[in-house]
DNA sequence: AAATAAATTTAGGCTAGTCTAAAAATAATT
DNA sequence: AATTATTTTTAGACTAGCCTAAATTTATTT
């Protein structure tokens, strides 16, 4: 298997190509692990080695198929942990991130496919953020505020921006929870306020402001 | 924090300790860790550095209260991970013993006293060892079969010896789980059968092998 | 009590991962 | 295009944990 090391520059790199979408460059893998350039460049070489990344110097590194998959194992432990966390033990948003930064490393496929199976399968984390499946596939669509969308979409409630229990609390009295339909009935034009129809029964407005804190993708 | 390797010397020491009953030699933690004695004697350098041991060159080694500590919150972790893993997930007797080994290390009060709580703070694991408390303060009895016991102890059955499916499908049917109480009503002289009742309802006769596989300790 | 055996420690070396300081390569500026 | 600035890599060193081989201490026999 790969060391916690191992695993959290390939989650490093994994994160960082997506928000440049091209290679990586030492110093910002060296920012985001919190460590000195010359360090990642002893672990690029070994990464390499091991046909976990495209590396060659002075040119940045991409994740192999490999390293990917590597990286994308990870994410799902991570992600299903933090559901774990805040839905199974009454962890408060601020709690999780600490504690599933070292669970992501436990090794086991079992005990993964089993919390997975204990959450119900979740596709997304509450953050919003596609879970990968057992085979590191993850859902093409990455969820948005539904502020993004327009008129008559169809969309799958996923997560929240806002994770503060007044946010949460205004969510719990609307009616508006995870894995809810949401259709866009009405977008105003002069505030982007919205009518929302939940489950295909009860109809809301909200404001623009709660509009861009609530998560959704396309059903 | 102690590293994964210091936590799991201590708790090797602990052990031994206890089987012992007096100073642990270098050799035997050796055999215990899977190393060699010469890795041993370095690592107790520096836990007795730490305060963590009491060491003398050649003289062995006993837990200082604080490493006793440790220890003892690292055996807390495992055997309630233990009991997680087997109760809400499902697994297997012989499946949950690596996954507590790395579980047993992640370090997060509230994580573990949150697992306690969704256990309903389980007293023993399943194998009828005491699980410490959060101070780790631990029952001061240990379990025995019922086969120790006499007619008329008053008992709460804490574990099993014999864990594999048949006999845990026996018990099953018998009625006879975890956290009952039974009540040695009778001792057969000449087989050592038991007749005990179980929650103050039902009696049922056993035989002294199936009573060497159960585990309970006095009410 | 001396000699031998067993247990333990020291000495020196290895790998993983980190660091600082200096050198080399690439990018930006004049 | 030449110079300067930035980024990246190399060189050499450090710690945690582990190893083998040799030295030392303790235990056991004779």
């Amino acid at each position: 298997m790969h060391s916690f090391t191992e695993e959290n520059y390939l989650k490093a790199i994994y994160k960082l190509t997506e928000q440049v979408g091209s290679e990586v460059s030492t110093n910002a893998i060296a920012e985001k692990m919190s460590t000195k350039a010359a360090s990642v460049t002893d672990m690029l070489k070994k990464l390499s080695d091991k046909k976990l990344i495209n590396y060659q110097k002075y040119q940045g590194v991409t994740l192999t198929s490999k390293g990917e998959k590597v990286a994308l194992s990870v994410i799902r432990k991570h992600r299903l942990w933090e559901m774990f966390l805040l839905e199974k033990l009454d962890f408060k948003w601020d709690e999780v991130h600490d504690v599933a930064e070292q669970l992501e490393h436990i090794n086991s496929d079992k005990l993964i496919e089993q919390i997975d199976k204990f959450l119900n399968y979740p596709k997304f984390d509450p953050h919003g953020d596609p879970i990968p499946d057992a085979n590191g596939k993850i859902q093409a669509q990455k969820s948005k505020s539904i502020a993004h969308y327009i008129k008559n979409d169809v969309l799958v409630m996923t997560g929240v921006v806002d994770h503060t229990t007044a946010f949460l609390q205004y969510l719990d009295k609307t009616g508006i929870a995870l894995g809810d339909e949401i259709k866009i009935k009405e977008v105003v034009f002069f505030d982007r306020s919205l009518q929302i129809t939940i489950n295909k029964k009860t109809t809301v407005f909200i404001s623009n402001d709660v509009a861009k804190n609530i998560l959704a993708i396309k059903k």
